[in-house]
DNA sequence: CGGCGGCTTGAGAAAGATCAAACGCTGTGG
DNA sequence: CCACAGCGTTTGATCTTTCTCAAGCCGCCG
């Protein structure tokens, strides 16, 4: 079962050499802004694969940031039904939810073994007053973490099962792509055929049917427990999604 | 079909003097932030029934704040399936999506007659820099509508019809009753049943004989094409789904 | 070697979609 | 005042998609 782990262990790399920083898909910041970053940012966190990060109900006194590997969020009914919510990986941002409003009212766990920055939501109030354009950037996650629910929704609530797991295959192999996560081309997408059906709302039976059509066109192919997307402008395609364009990403 | 409309007409209640003051729910301005904000506060405009705020590739120059009635935000697939993501009522931001991001992807409508509070989105970054507490807020709200969109994902993942039903308007009525639009105790939310049908992923069809169980067992009552909640606990019992306590609203 | 987790397959059952028709309002024009 | 059109709702019949149950396969690890 998943194990659960709390504490920063190590500081490992600084912000200044943050390697995010390297993909142009970010934005620059200031020396200022990397000074606060730095004395903001109280340590590195490592997960192995399947280490539940934050739980249901649980009230955390740090919010995350993904440096490295992949994690997944869900949240299930009383019945035990599972539904995945969304897979943050490099450059997002974990429990801003909570650390705004509340309680956690999902899991957090990480699909890979997993490197996180972890910060103390307690100073979140004085980044917020004393580093308006990092406040932004936070508001903008936010923004676009809702943007991306939008599109699952609509997904799951109108899209046949075949263009749903298409849709979902593309936009995680984009959104991984973006953050550098493609080795020789290809994204190799590291989730169980059961995972990618608690994220598409399907039974694990029916989802390896659907999936081995996608695969019977050349569009993915399964391999290691997980996905190797081959095709995902075909993809897009198929499901008739197509990725937006989104002014200037921001960085935290 | 529906009309469009699109500029500010006449001022309205000034913010001093907001009405959602009133509810115990908000929290509570600083002299200063009033000010901010009755600058900030550029107009106020009024939608019929059916009129389109926003359109789904359209780039406002505007942000919005209800202030009285239902509005609705919905995306479609190419072949028009429809996809109801959300219904902003009094107190609720519409906008922000595109007002940081870049352009809406999706469009909002008023589902009654509408007073809105227009903002212009050029001045959020003066917000940011001036009113900390402010872009707390709206961080705050983006975070709330995060975890909305979270819960109606898990429903349309992974409820049956019946409960997701009963889930969708347990929740409508928890969210009109805490922003005063309860009459003599009970909701009247103003949905048609196709309307319901988008918001959940199903049929028409099917979307009538769901709500005709609900109704069989007193929960609720249709009429004037919109649905009476007669006992949102017993939706709330009925579909599993419990409304989680938040820590201070903000208003905005 | 045995067990487990992940994938695959088939068969029958259930949930929900689609098609078709009709009903009751309401608003409109003759 | 009536005829009629349009929208929202209701109902029944049939078809499709997806689920559930059940079993078997494979590779990995203890």
């Amino acid at each position: 079962m998943a194990k659960t782990a709390r504490v920063p262990n190590g500081l490992g790399v600084p912000c200044r050499s943050c390697p995010l920083h390297e993909l142009e898909h970010f934005r620059c910041f200031s020396e200022d802004e990397l000074d606060f970053m730095s004395g903001f940012k109280i340590g590195e966190l490592r997960l192995d694969r399947g280490t539940v990060l934050l739980e249901e109900g649980a009230r955390s006194p740090h919010i995350f940031t993904v440096l490295e590997g992949w994690t997944f969020r869900h949240k299930s009914l009383e019945d035990g039904k599972r539904q995945v919510l969304n897979y943050p990986v490099r450059g997002d941002l974990i429990g801003l939810q909570a650390g705004l409003i509340g309680d956690m009212q999902h899991t957090v766990e990480a699909l890979t073994p997993v490197v996180l920055c972890v910060f103390e939501k307690s100073r979140l109030r004085e980044l917020f007053e004393r580093f308006p354009t990092l406040a932004f950037d936070i508001t903008w996650l936010a923004a676009r973490e809702e943007r991306i629910l939008d599109e699952h929704l609509l997904s799951i609530g109108r899209r046949s099962a075949v263009q749903r797991a298409a849709y979902l295959l593309a936009f995680l192999s984009r959104r991984a792509r973006a953050v550098g996560l493609a080795s020789n081309g290809t994204v190799h997408v590291p989730v169980t055929q059961h995972l990618v059906a608690d994220t598409l709302g399907l039974s694990t039976v029916h989802t390896n049917k659907t999936l081995k059509k996608l695969a019977e066109r050349k569009l993915i192919r399964w391999r290691d427990s997980g996905c190797d997307v081959l095709d995902d402008e075909g993809l897009m395609e198929f499901s008739g999604w197509f990725e937006h364009p989104t002014d200037g990403r921001p960085f935290i």
